[in-house]
DNA sequence: CACTGTGAAGGATTTCACAGCG
DNA sequence: CGCTGTGAAATCCTTCACAGTG
């Protein structure tokens, strides 16, 4: 333990964006080999599986303390532990989906939906006949109960699947509530919020247009060498 | 025009992921500004709209050439073609989608997917009772039937929003046709190809659990100032 | 004069390479 | 001996700062 203190733990360094994705990952896959029974994995296999250098793998689990054992690997077991203390809340985080369309059920259906760091504590739309309606067991309400059902369910995290139009109006009768530290926006609309609340954009098809053009670049490479 | 090739035009530094990204965002900023009628944008003004630096948008743009005026700005109609230009494929790419789930539904549902630079060809799924039907105007196949419906719609990218457990199966059938060359996975599966298929992967949970990671070590951050 | 275009600096992230330990 | 942990190097990306131009 450190000066700093101990929930996120030791080094000096801070573990960045990139490296919590990974450390995500490396908990699912040590979940699973959990389940398989494997005691011990090393690096360089972690790599393998998850298509790592296993250099990367080690400076990422290094941020963690020392937990591996030189010429053997890591325990799978102390590791998920360790992994999951890393990762989990000061307490469970309490988010509010809003926009009840198709990709907002995906979400709240979702397997991994269920989990120990967060829970859906309320759904909202402006579909009357969706008010007072049941969505995976959340209730939904009116979006312009916003700002009293994140005073009462305590909710700090949005989730925006509302269209593009929507998602600014949403996001400023929310954030007047001064509760929500985070949301997480799959609209494409650009939001602007007051400093101390983050967003997070999750923009599919910029996602699919990156990969379309580098599908393009790697054809025209093929083409020079003819 | 250089010795390169002229599609992906000019400069000797290749656009990078995160650029194409942004691109794709000034795309989009600009089909509105077009829309509204405004002749000219500085990069001030577009960083504020999308809340960037000016000096990374001018360095974005300067690689599609010179083509701001000094003092002034840019042309928005001139500037959209160039980005539209560069961002466009050889011919446009032929998607299948896997998957009628909520999620497949909600990508193919959504506006954005009528594109000038792809189309979804065809959709598949395993469930008798969607084979068959329609969506969006789509006809859906049978999953069985991948490698027959991308050989005669010739497909070359595919979008996976099936289980996780499928992904990998799916995968493999389709990469033995020779034709797939990119893939975006929503799938938490991590795939293994050939070398010469370009997976990207879109891990919504993960992005979900970055941005909560963030809210903690900030919560962490504002504790240490008492 | 107000802007662009861009080398150079600065930061962030990944990878290397090897010392050190079980 | 095999694998971890980690400084140092390499690579990638963003930001600065300013020369140059319409």
């Amino acid at each position: 333990m450190n000066e700093m203190g101990f929930l996120i733990p030791s080094k000096k360094e801070r573990i960045t964006d990139p490296t919590v994705g990974r450390l995500v990952a490396y908990r699912r896959l040590l979940m699973r080999l959990v389940d398989d029974g494997v005691p011990v994995v090393s690096s360089k296999e972690i790599g393998e599986m998850l298509r790592l250098k296993s250099s990367q793998v080690r400076k990422d689990l290094s941020y963690l303390g020392e937990f591996g054992k030189r010429g053997v690997g890591y325990d799978v077991g102390r590791l998920l532990e360790d992994l999951a203390g890393i990762l989990a809340p000061f307490e469970m985080w309490r988010i509010g989906l809003v926009g009840i369309g198709r990709l907002g059920e995906a979400l709240l259906n979702h397997r991994s939906f269920l989990s120990e760091n967060y829970e859906v504590t309320a759904v909202f739309d402006s579909n009357p006949d969706k008010i007072g309606r049941s969505y995976a067991g959340k209730p939904c309400y009116h979006i312009d109960d916003l700002p009293r059902i994140i005073a009462e369910k305590n909710i700090t995290v949005l989730i925006l699947t509302v269209p593009q139009q929507a998602a600014q109006t949403v996001l400023d009768m929310a954030v007047k509530t001064g509760r929500i530290e985070g949301v997480l926006n799959f609209s494409a609309a650009v939001l602007q919020a007051p400093p101390g609340v983050q967003i997070k954009d999750v923009d599919i098809f910029i996602e699919l247009e990156k990969l379309l053009f580098k599908l393009k670049a790697s054809e025209q490479k093929k083409k020079q060498n003819f």
